[in-house]
DNA sequence: CAAAAAATTTAATCCAGATTAAAATAATGG
DNA sequence: CCATTATTTTAATCTGGATTAAATTTTTTG
């Protein structure tokens, strides 16, 4: 027990691994969806056996609630960079859905689908919901702002929020890590969701 | 074995209470997720025993298979009906939504995600696919067909297929019934996402 | 290089929930 | 009503995959 509460939070050799492992989950969630994907299918994709994976993670509950938690922080960060990149409120949406969609598709991706929020453990659903809450709260002030300042037609905020978060949240489901698609992606999606928006 | 494969396929008794099965089970797995759902949980809105559901379904992985094919019929039939209302491809677009959502938020509804396809058996997941493709490919057709007669802006049809779809897709996730977000799902989501397509 | 700690594996358990078989109840048709 | 068929339940079994403990290998560090 001086093992891994006793390391630095700050251990990189141990967080390199555990996301390295965390993508891999995400993948195979994406792909083969959560009952699908025993732990041995993502202990197989690192080269390690599935007991292995309790060394990173307490249990597959767990693994999923730390896939939704790097979602959810992925979504932030897109959300933070396009806020402070100033601008009007349509420049900031579309910043952010570009700033988002090239993270899903880079280097950072996959990003795990939160498909099974509900089977998370009371705890960390309503912490993954709260952030999930958060983010979609952010979108919507972000059209209100543009609205506000004319950049944005009027419209129900609350709705195009929802179409637009879902076309994002689908990406997973068909883009698999082809490159030539993932450039697709990053040029056409910022316009095509956002080009309906302009007032 | 006189009993099932025996009945002329229009029992509407048997075929009724199979169809509140599937409706049933796909409100499960659209709140829940497949893995937790348990064939109880379905049951018990039924008020009948799990034991009861193979009376009408020969195991699980059929229970998703029959949700499935619902999906995917719904879908076709929104298609259709907006393909033989004629009209520009801008035009049929928007009715194609307008029915899609239509039916999905009505009392055909709640329809599945299709998230759990790859763990299907073979047959049953390549069937589902390509009917999912089929409608791909028609909903691609349709832009095209916009395209080419003058309503719809040039874009890349794969692309804005599958943002369109996507948003789709995802409405059950955050729709659960509640019967003035449907109206307003019906009211807006046809506009939303057909809006940023005109030339 | 020799502890000590970290990382992984081997080899069992363990269990929720799917599945099945037989029995019981309900519906239906002559 | 009776006989037959349809529907559901009760009461087991069965099982894949999660989980655990102990042993083993690898890495770090002084």
């Amino acid at each position: 027990m001086t093992t891994r509460l006793a390391r630095k939070p700050a251990d990189s050799r141990f967080a390199l691994k555990r996301d390295r492992m965390l993508k891999a989950a995400a993948f195979c969630f994406n792909q083969k969806g959560y009952s699908g994907t025993s732990l041995k299918d993502v202990a197989d994709q690192l080269g390690l056996t599935d007991a292995a994976l309790y060394y990173y993670v307490r249990n597959k509950e767990e693994l999923v609630y730390q896939c939704y938690l790097r979602a959810a922080e992925v979504g932030r960060e897109a959300m933070d960079r396009a806020v402070s990149d100033g601008g009007n409120g349509f420049d900031q949406v579309r910043r952010y859905l570009r700033y988002h969609v090239e993270i899903m598709v880079g280097d950072r991706g996959p990003v795990a689908i939160m498909s099974e929020i509900p089977s998370l453990k009371p705890e960390h659903r309503d912490e993954v919901l709260a952030l999930s809450r958060s983010h979609s709260t952010r979108f919507e002030a972000m059209l209100e702002r543009g609205i506000a300042d004319g950049s944005i037609a009027q419209c129900d905020v609350r709705m195009t929020g929802n179409a637009i978060m879902g076309a994002l949240n689908w990406i997973p489901k068909w883009f698999h890590g082809d490159a030539t698609i993932a450039q697709n992606i990053v040029d056409e999606f910022p316009h095509i969701l956002s080009s309906g928006l302009k007032s």
